[in-house]
DNA sequence: CGGGCTCCTTGATTTAGGTCAATGCTAAGC
DNA sequence: GCTTAGCATTGACCTAAATCAAGGAGCCCG
């Protein structure tokens, strides 16, 4: 298991992450998964104004974006790719608290300083905004700060959920949850969820579900055993009794 | 442990929450822990028409205030007592996912149900905010949309570090971070941290924890053995040593 | 094309915490 | 003051998942 020391060298035996601002002819306007971002609820002339301050951020897969303690200077639209976001104890143990997609927000923070490390999973591109500058739009755009509120409150209800799954439910309920949870995220951004992509490893798989590499890869052999699932080349795995799968994970 | 039909069955065998319009000389004024709530930023003017829109209750020890599910019209604002909010699973296994008190907003929620149940463990009084009321209201008062979106932060941040306990912690270090948690928030609101109030039952405890009622208590038996704390009557409990209890839950 | 990665899987064994079962303790009601 | 009812505690035992320990499979790189 990964101490947090080793953490602090990877960042920085690592170049720094690609950054530069954008170009005058808004991208934006081209944005795919605007209606997923803050973005969404804005015009054409108020999307200029967010156009301005932001900034675009690729990241190799394993590449860290920041790290818990941190000043929280940026808050990130991820626009292609998955990362995920945890938190260690003091002795390197790790809960992986989320795993981000396109249209994800991320770098929310009350505090100075972000709450939580965040590192890519497989190859990403986000946007990025200055939290100073973001503040100050979000006054002139109320319809920002509502938007935050409500992805906020989509963030909490999902929270709520994991920690449901992680105090109270066995490995089988817990990988059912999981495989759900991805098809579930998929679908919502139009991605095909049959077979869904699983990008992470099964040790990420475990520090977000709370249990060992180990368990997580008995229990995918256990439940592909049971024709529930189908487990397919490149991190593909079918969900062959989606009906069934959804019975096991209790509810969701 | 308690099956989900006994909660419903629960709910109406009992008296409805106590609910009255408040009287015209708005009582918010004289409201003791109005910096911790929604109403912080208002000024007098602001504040009196949200008291146009409040109404007060009040539910005993056990008394339920709202089932998951259930469609989210109100939310509300805790100015004394404890209450817990819950989900549960088909078989009804329960996982608390907080403990709320004096100066705590609960209700939010994205979607048109509630997200979670709510029930007190004490004696309590609530505003209650009117959900679509206060929206409107939101929009006239963007510092009150801002103050929902700080607390929505940090029950985030709240709710990832519970991610890590009940993800990662072994059960001495769940219950010493705990009882930790418990006592920053006492101190947050001015209340007496040493010795700490415990309100709630070792069941509840153990949902909150992702651990069972017996863990709990033998877990209580081995700190107090350890001379780490003391426990006195009436849910009371000293923590001798803050220290390494601090050492022992991992940085919180 | 072979060696050294990293990640995944599988097996054997251990253990923390769960389950089952009494027994105590306090408070309320009669 | 006795009885009942809910907690809380404690003990004996069990089990799901962790730990420890090999192998295997794909992949990059020389």
């Amino acid at each position: 298991m990964d101490l947090a020391v080793f953490d602090i060298n990877h960042v920085s035996s690592l170049a720094p992450a690609v950054s530069r601002e954008e170009a005058s002819p808004s991208p934006c306007s081209a944005c795919k998964i605007r209606n997923l971002t803050i973005c969404a609820p804005l015009n054409d002339a108020e999307q200029a104004q967010m156009a301005a301050i932001v900034s675009h951020v690729e990241l190799e897969g394993g590449g860290p974006l920041f790290d818990e303690g941190e000043p929280a200077e940026h808050v990130y639209n991820v626009t292609s790719g998955t990362l995920k976001i945890y938190k260690l104890l003091p002795d390197g143990r790790r809960q992986v608290t989320g795993f981000l997609f396109a249209g994800d927000f991320l770098g929310l923070a009350n505090e100075d300083d972000y709450a939580y490390s965040a590192e890519a999973v497989t190859h990403c591109s986000l946007c990025r905004f200055p939290r100073r500058k973001l503040e100050i739009l979000m006054q002139r755009f109320p319809k920002v700060e509502q938007r935050l509120l409500s992805i906020a409150s989509n963030e909490l209800a999902a929270a709520q959920e994991q920690m449901l799954l992680l105090g109270r439910k066995t490995a089988r309920e817990k990988i059912a949850s999981f495989l759900l949870l991805l098809a579930n995220r998929a679908h919502q951004r139009g991605v095909n969820d049959s077979p869904v992509s699983v990008p992470m490893s099964r040790t990420d798989i475990g520090d977000f579900l709370g249990l060992t590499t180990e368990t997580v890869s008995r229990t995918f052999t256990q439940l592909k055993q049971n024709n529930l699932i189908r487990l397919m080349p490149n991190g593909l795995v079918e969900l062959s009794a989606r009906e069934d799968l959804e019975d096991i994970a209790g509810g969701f």
